[in-house]
DNA sequence: GGACTCACG
DNA sequence: GACGTACGTGAGTCCG
């Protein structure tokens, strides 16, 4: 090893980080406990790969600094720790004292403070120095004798990165930050001036200071006003943000303690019950065993890859994972694929820069992986099994027995994190993975072609690691679905839907690309039209699509806004624009058909044509893993947001066509939402509407504004109450959807509960239980987890309320569609129909039905009705409408 | 990449 | 006592 160096830790950064990695733990008295396990797991790692170095940890002592009197607003909007992090920070004060290791912490200073204190002493006194941080105020330490490491990538900070993030080197940092400003800790900076335009600057003035003194010289004339306007901001964001070097240092160098792995470690770790921490020998530990460094290998010769596929015939289970030239599962190529055990995972690369199998030896692979993937005894382990799976059916290679950690993870952690493979992987492990649009750009920071194009050694790196994740989690999944007595969620809805949005999306949409194309003219001449009008008004051209450039104009013109955006520009939406409209404000009105016209043709006319296939069919893509609700998504296109609510939107749906001798159908659930909530509180006065079949805002009308006959406005009222009570309402909100007082909207709100006083017990319980849980269930026990449910911060709070309201109820409508589409798409299987489910929108239903298949029109709505009876009865009855056509504007 | 706007249930 | 939003999405555009 080479000499011995002081290491600097900065100990906030890592408990912030060690907190926000891992899930919530708890020790068996119900102390939290994640962030202090997770900052010993970094210390032990850290002590471990520095043997003989000096390690100090430095903390911060608190909110306020010299920099508050500085600057008062300086962090200001800090919010504060988490609840469950507070009563961490003594413990882990207890567990560094057990370490043995020496903490510092200055009042009124921060960590970086002392930090840069100690590098000056170390560059002073040629004391080679490095610091474990990601915290980019460290970076202007960065010299010779003093490295950065950050901790999480294991990755060391060096000029390059410097240069990249910020355009200057290191001693320049102060310079650009001073412009720049800094929004998270409050830190002004010079506004309309960023991270180009201020590395520009320093790049042609040298420093700070010299701009300050030329800058009569700037060039911009914008530019230059900035600066002269802000210099007073400027000069005190640059003192904020250079670190105080002089600070008399608490504890020698010479004198800082060494890590010896005493017997209180130990005790530690079992006090807190940290079993796995528990050290059997110095220098040793059980995370190291798992946490060691994996070297992925490739293979690339052809004899090699199958004496290795043959070898995997006694595997239990493998993960698999796919590296293709598209994400579309219809064109995609394999460029490589991935395998993993437990123990070990290889890449074999079909192309590279350095090898390339013929087709004929890629044919033998897959023949290979085919018996692999054929064989019920060894359990495939996907990360998205719909995508994976399907390219490697149209490869010939069929998969039996599968687990998907995409799914797992969906019916796991719902709400706690994202689910996809580097998200997930960090917030199980705590360990950064590489990201695909990082590997697949090269040195000069162009991307590749594509992924064959990667050099190899860095392909191997990343596609096998994304194998060995994915079996990784999959252990990790997999104890955590055995002990869940809902894990039917997974296995019975999710995992088996994923087979069945397979073929939902083969089957694709039939699209009339004549129609789209005649549409997109018209619109486009209609555009041109109207632009000559604003044009006009405006007395100048502009661009109708830029909000910003829409205010000045609106200044010019003198038209009052009063609601302003967070940039400070007029607020320009629909609302503010019919408001204008009703006002009189001709340009308004202009602008809002404009902005109708110009998203339908981008968002829809092109966008679907762009998308559709030979065959004149579009494949979205239904994602299963994207809401927190349990709901689908749609992408790719989305075929959720098609438009109905206007004449001219309309128009889009006639596009939606049926292959020849089918008509389309359209199935959709009548008030499911009501019909759920009404299940879920059991309100005798909603059951009883329900089961007499009446107009259910009609009734709703009625028993609120007390009246036998109630008017259109009326039921009017009634419907959007209902909406927001389903929304998790508020008097606020009401009032403001209704457009009536806050007081009137208590009133009526008030008045409801009277009437449903189940529903105002329902509210009640589910906040309270998602208070004490942290989760809420839906009625068949599908969980969404809803944070900031305790948040001190009120909007916090009262927003996941509302979530919590509404989650259970939109996630059980979105469990009976799901439920309903694996009976039908069963009920298609077994009777070789013809007819194809074509696309889902949250509450309907899309089928291509063929003309001699017409019976299973009833029979497509008695399965959507009655299905979930099967799992859970309901009180309620749940209700289908249908109608067809040769298009969805028809059908509907 | 974030802010804004707007399409849907 | 004020705070200031209806719930859930995806996509296009502008702009720094």
């Amino acid at each position: 090893m080479s000499e011995s160096r002081l290491i600097l830790v900065d100990g906030s950064g890592y408990i912030f980080r060690a907190y926000y990695a891992l899930p919530p733990m708890n020790n068996s008295k119900g102390i939290p406990t994640n962030a202090v396990y997770g900052f010993c797991n970094m210390m032990l790692r850290l002590i471990d790969d520095h043997p003989n170095d000096k390690i100090l940890l430095i903390l911060d002592a608190g909110k306020n600094t010299f920099r508050n009197t500085l600057y008062s607003e300086y962090k200001a909007n800090r919010s504060e720790a988490p609840d469950d992090l507070i009563p961490q920070f003594g413990i882990i004060r207890e567990a560094i004292d057990a370490f043995g290791l020496d903490v510092i912490e200055k009042k009124d200073f921060e960590a970086d403070d002392i930090i840069a204190s100690y590098v000056k002493y170390g560059e002073d006194n040629k004391i080679p120095t490095t610091i474990f941080s990601s915290d980019k105020d460290l970076f202007q330490l960065l010299s010779p004798n003093t490295r950065i490491m950050d901790p999480m990538k294991n990755t060391e900070i060096n000029e390059v990165k410097v240069m990249e993030k910020f355009g200057v080197g290191p001693d320049r940092i102060t310079d650009v930050q001073a412009l720049i400003g800094d929004s998270v800790d409050n830190i002004p900076g010079v506004p309309g001036i960023g991270p180009k335009t201020a590395a520009k600057l320093i790049n042609e003035f040298g420093t700070f200071e010299e701009l300050l003194e030329k800058k009569e010289q700037i060039s911009n004339v914008r530019i230059k006003n900035l600066i002269h306007d802000h210099e007073e901001s400027a000069i005190i964001s640059h003192k904020l943000v250079i670190l105080k070097n002089d600070l008399e240092l608490p504890i020698k160098i010479e004198k800082l303690k060494e890590f010896d792995d005493s017997p209180k470690l130990n005790e530690f770790f079992k006090k807190y019950e940290f079993k796995s921490l528990i050290r059997t020998s110095a220098h040793e530990t059980k995370t190291n065993t798992t946490k060691k460094k994996i070297e992925f290998k490739s293979l690339t010769k052809i004899k090699d890859v199958i004496e290795y596929l043959k070898s995997l015939h006694s595997e239990k289970t493998l993960a698999i994972d796919l590296e293709t030239d598209s994400l579309n599962v219809n064109q995609a190529n394999i460029i490589g694929i991935s395998l993993s055990n437990a123990n070990q995972a290889l890449y074999l690369p079909f192309k590279s820069p350095d090898n390339e199998l013929s087709k004929t030896d890629q044919k033998k692979v897959l023949n290979e992986l085919n018996l692999i993937c054929e064989e019920p005894s060894i359990l495939k382990i996907f990360h998205n099994a719909k995508y994976d799976s399907v390219i490697l059916k149209r490869f010939n290679v069929n998969t039996v027995s599968f687990q998907d950690t995409l799914l797992m993870s969906f019916f796991i952690n719902n709400g706690l994190t994202k689910h996809n493979l580097e998200d997930l992987y960090y917030y199980y492990f705590g360990e950064e993975k590489a990201k695909f649009k990082d590997v697949i750009k090269n040195e000069s920071k162009r991307n590749y072609k594509d992924f064959s194009e990667v050099p190899l050694k860095s392909a191997t790196n990343y596609a096998a690691h994304d194998a060995y994740a994915t079996h990784k989690l999959y252990e990790a999944l997999y104890d955590q679905i055995l002990e869940s007595s809902e894990s039917w969620i997974y296995y019975d809805i999710d995992k088996k839907l994923s087979l069945v949005l397979q073929e939902v999306e083969r089957n694709g949409c039939k699209i009339d690309l004549k129609f789209l194309s005649r549409l997109e003219k018209d619109l486009n001449k209609e555009i041109e039209k109207i632009e000559k009008k604003i044009f006009k008004i405006a007395g100048e051209e502009f661009n109708i699509g830029s909000s910003k450039q829409l205010t000045e104009i609106f200044k010019k013109l003198d038209v009052k806004v009063t609601k302003k955006t967070k940039a400070g520009d007029f607020q320009t939406n629909v609302k503010v624009l019919e408001q204008l409209e009703s006002e009189g404000v001709e340009i308004a009105s202009h602008i809002l058909q404009w902005r109708q016209y110009s998203k339908l043709v981008s968002t829809y006319t092109s966008s679907l044509a762009e998308h559709a296939d030979n065959n004149d069919r579009v494949h979205s893509t239904f994602n299963i893993a994207a809401t927190i609700t349990g709901r689908l998504s749609s992408s790719e296109p989305n075929l959720q947001n098609i438009p109905i609510r206007t004449e001219i939107g309309k128009k889009i749906r006639t596009a939606f066509i049926a292959e020849k001798n089918h008509e389309l159908y359209s199935f959709d659930y009548s008030q499911i939402e009501l019909r759920v909530l009404c299940e879920a509180c059991e309100d005798p006065n909603l059951l009883k509407a329900f089961q007499e079949n009446q107009d259910i805002h009609q009734s709703t009308g009625q028993l609120v504004f007390n009246k036998r006959k109630i008017n259109d406005n009326d039921r009017r009222m009634a419907k959007i109450i209902n909406f927001g009570i389903i929304y998790g309402i508020s008097q606020y909100g009401l009032a403001k959807q209704l457009g009536v007082s806050n007081a009137e909207a208590k009133l009526f709100i008030d008045n409801y509960f009277q009437k449903f006083p189940n529903i105002n017990d329902y509210m009640k319980t589910t906040t309270e239980k998602a208070k004490k849980l942290g989760y809420v269930e839906n009625l068949l026990g599908r969980k969404s987890h809803i944070k900031d449910i305790n948040a001190k911060n009120f909007m916090l709070r009262s927003f996941a309320e509302r979530q919590a309201i509404n989650a259970p109820i939109q996630g059980t409508a979105s469990d009976l569609i799901k439920i309903a589409m694996l009976d039908i798409q069963k009920y298609l299987q077994i009777n070789e129909c013809s007819s194809k489910m074509t696309s889902q929108v949250h509450d309907e239903l899309l089928f291509e039905i063929h003309k001699d298949e017409k019976d299973l029109i009833p029979q497509i709505a008695k399965l959507m009705e009655t299905s979930h009876q099967k799992y859970k009865v309901f009180q309620t009855p749940i209700k289908v409408d249908f109608g067809g056509g040769l298009n969805w504007g028809e059908a509907h």
